[in-house]
DNA sequence: AGCACGCCGACT
DNA sequence: GTCGGCGTGCTC
């Protein structure tokens, strides 16, 4: 017999299939993974299928040299998943591999993690001498403790006192295989009535297709979302839930750990890698049957999966951004149909894409249009900042804000400022009319580049001068620029000396578990203000806030992204939804300098229905997603040389497909990327932009040209989101 | 990715 | 004469 087997390489020249041998005393199964001999080297691969023939000359084939581990690994459902991968997204093999197994699997470097585990012996009579204090602690922390003890736990005792009592037989010694389960502050579970719509809900979502669930911030999808996972269980199957960043919804979590217990299995980045691996094998076994996490859990290993559930499906994380590049939607959707079971994905604001199919009728859509408190959501009022700085006030928060802000304080109430900040790059704006400066060619801000001092456009790679005057109004007070947490801090510092005042960002949240630190510091301050970027947007529920303000809103609208506007509605959507989610009643502040923009007017009406159409329009007439693709062909290499001939190459090559496609093939344009070198590497990039029904067609040409001309490793992005 | 093979320059 | 530079090509 022999095996096909993928050798665990990251480079471009491994990314076949090679064929060994399989000896007799060997059994090897599909999904194993093996030691082989390569060259002259041993290295691990994957075995993708074994079969009676080999398509290579049999005479110089090798031999497996042993297992890995004696299960397969990798299941008959993700080996499906990795061919598909591979086609829709161009993806080395042995890459995608590695996506489904835990890291330290690899490298032959599985360990189980044994601890030494000390259990009181309740066949002995306790009858310690007096002067055995340490002793006498050890079996009191032990009776405190379910009758037992690590040894990690015990250690603080000291050995002497252990060892006494492993003499005395009072204590038993046991090697432990520690399965690490992470820590999650479970919380009481609640008896929650559902509403019509929840109900509806739970009962339609049963279907081999894919669900968009559009519920309004508090309207109990998380409610729908555990009862529809008790269905799936309680019929012997499994369940996959992602949510966007574990870290930051931990009371999802408790939820889920309250409900179902020990068949939740969690895997997200916050773990260690021995974590990972334990929670990984419980899935493995079957011993965990609900796989939560943020997006590489949808590689959980569990098979006969029930439902699948991406909640806030419109967020950006599901889309990964570094190698290998893959869309978290496209997975579900395969594992789904492969399963035969629902797909859903859930959100307050889904993306415009989701929300197109759901039009089209590729989703079914269902809606849960009320809050399941059947509160009202907060007021949001717009301030139009260029009126402040007409009237005089030039500074980061309006006079209403302000004012908003000194009733919270004497109220002994909280609130949250929201800055909207993304990346270091910024926009040029005009202080006086608002004008923004654009390209153009696409009707995106133009991005203020700091290393040359120009403008560049992020889609099309076009260079502009900095503008010194305003085109619209002549006037010079034309800056680039953003107002960051700091100095947001600092002025609040000066308005409210004896105010506690928090400040959580990408700089303060760099050390472990230091986003909780601030939060349950913030709760604890009565009056307090928390001030952060999109990182307090997300599922915190303090029923002290009151207040949101949002200070320069602007900032995600006028990204160099034609998804900014859609961007800034799910943020303004989201921020609001923090304020008065108990008895208080909140309220929402908006600063914005282009008060007129339909964003703020649907938004603050919490008009979806309307911002999608409008939306829709804009993006079909302007030729974009999802009406259009967007490819983009990263090259990259340490020798500049070598990609910029190969970006000519490809290019040139590329081109050529005009003539096949004609106006199918919107825009072409080859460019040196928004960072032109990455980890040592020269960075080029092809961008591309092509109508949806050649799509499929275009790309399959574009992949193989590539291929053609290139020896290392190609990446490919649709419709990117972050150009760097 | 590694590693061998191979064909040219300045050194014990 | 040989040590070693890194270009090219191969690995079932």
């Amino acid at each position: 017999m022999f095996a096909k087997v993928i050798i665990d390489q990251d480079a471009k020249a491994l990314d076949k299939i090679f064929e060994y041998i399989i000896p007799d005393n060997l059994d090897i199964d599909v999904g194993m993974r093996v030691y082989v001999p390569f060259g002259n080297r041993v290295l691990q691969g994957f075995v993708v299928g074994v079969e009676e023939t080999c398509e290579y000359d049999e005479n110089k084939l090798k031999k497996i040299i042993s297992k890995i581990d004696d299960f397969s690994a990798i299941k008959k459902e993700l080996l499906a998943l990795m061919e598909f991968m591979s086609k829709k997204n161009h993806l080395k093999l042995a890459s995608i591999l590695r996506l489904f197994i835990p890291a330290e699997m690899r490298e032959g470097k599985v360990k189980e993690l044994f601890e030494t585990h000390y259990i009181l012996n309740n066949d002995v009579e306790i009858n310690l001498s007096k002067n055995a204090i340490k002793q006498q602690s050890i079996v009191d922390f032990m009776k405190n403790n379910d009758y037992q003890a690590s040894s990690t736990q015990l250690s603080q005792f000291g050995y002497g006192a252990i060892k006494g009592l492993l003499d005395k037989n009072i204590i038993i010694k046991e090697k432990r295989e520690t399965k690490r389960t992470p820590f999650v502050i479970s919380s009481e579970r609640k008896n929650i009535k559902l509403n019509q719509s929840q109900i509806h809900a739970i009962e339609t979502m049963t279907e081999d297709k894919t669900y968009l669930l559009h519920g309004v911030t508090g309207s109990g999808k998380t409610e729908v979302y555990m009862n529809l996972i008790e269905k799936v269980l309680s019929n012997g199957k499994n369940a996959i839930m992602l949510v966007p960043e574990i870290s930051l919804t931990p009371q999802i979590m408790s939820n889920f750990k309250a409900r179902f217990g020990e068949a939740v299995a969690l895997l997200h980045s916050g773990l260690s890698a021995g974590e990972r691996f334990d929670e990984w094998k419980r899935l493995f076994s079957g011993e965990a049957r609900i796989a939560i996490g943020a997006r590489s859990a949808i590689f959980a290993p569990i098979e006969n999966i029930g439902v699948i559930i991406i909640d806030e499906e419109h967020e950006q994380s599901y889309i990964s951004e570094s190698n290998p590049r893959f869309d978290t939607h496209d997975v579900a959707q395969f594992r789904a149909r492969y399963n035969k079971c629902p797909l859903i994905l859930g959100s307050a604001t889904p993306s415009i894409e989701s929300y197109e199919k759901a039009k089209l009728g590729e989703y079914q859509l269902i809606e849960l249009p009320t809050r399941a408190n059947g509160k009202e959501l907060p007021k949001i009022q717009i301030i139009d900042m260029m009126n402040e700085i007409r009237t005089g006030n030039s500074g980061i928060f309006s006079n209403q804000l302000l004012a908003d802000l000194v009733n919270v304080v004497n109220n002994k109430k909280q609130a949250m400022i929201f800055i909207n900040r993304r990346g270091y790059s910024s926009f040029m704006r005009c202080r006086d009319c608002g004008y923004i400066a654009k390209c153009i060619d696409c009707d995106v801000s133009l991005v203020y580049h700091r290393e040359d001092n120009r403008l560049k456009c992020h889609y099309c790679g076009k260079q502009y001068k900095v503008l010194t005057r305003c085109p619209k109004c002549n006037s010079e007070n034309i800056k680039h620029g953003a107002v960051g947490t700091e100095q947001i801090v600092t002025k609040l510092k000066e308005y409210f000396p004896d105010v506690k005042i928090l400040r959580m960002d990408n700089d303060t949240t760099t050390i472990k578990n230091s986003h909780q630190k601030i939060l349950n510091e913030f709760k604890n301050s009565l009056p307090g203000i928390l001030v952060g970027t999109q990182m307090i947007a997300k599922g915190h529920d303090f029923e002290n806030v009151v207040l949101v303000g949002i200070v320069d809103a602007d900032q995600s609208l006028y990204h160099a992204d034609y998804r900014s506007t859609e961007r800034t509605f799910q943020l303004i959507t989201q921020v609001s939804g923090r304020a008065g989610r108990s008895e208080n009643e909140g309220k929402v502040v908006l600063q914005t300098y282009s008060p007129r923009h339909y964003v703020y007017k649907f938004a603050a009406n919490y008009d979806y229905k309307g911002f999608f159409r409008k939306e829709e329009n804009i993006r079909q007439t302007a030729q974009f997603p999802p009406f259009t693709r967007i490819l983009r062909i990263l090259f990259a290499d340490h020798d500049e040389n070598y990609v910029r001939e190969l970006l000519k190459v490809c290019y040139t090559e590329i081109e050529k497909l005009k003539e096949k496609y004609g106006d199918d093939i919107i825009y072409l344009d080859a460019m040196k990327s928004p960072i032109k070198r990455i980890q040592d590497k020269y960075r080029y990039q092809i961008m591309m932009r092509f109508k949806l029904d050649k799509a499929d067609e275009i790309e399959e040409d574009v992949f193989n040209i590539v291929d053609k001309s290139s020896k290392t490793s190609v990446f490919f992005e649709v419709n990117p989101q972050n150009l760097s």
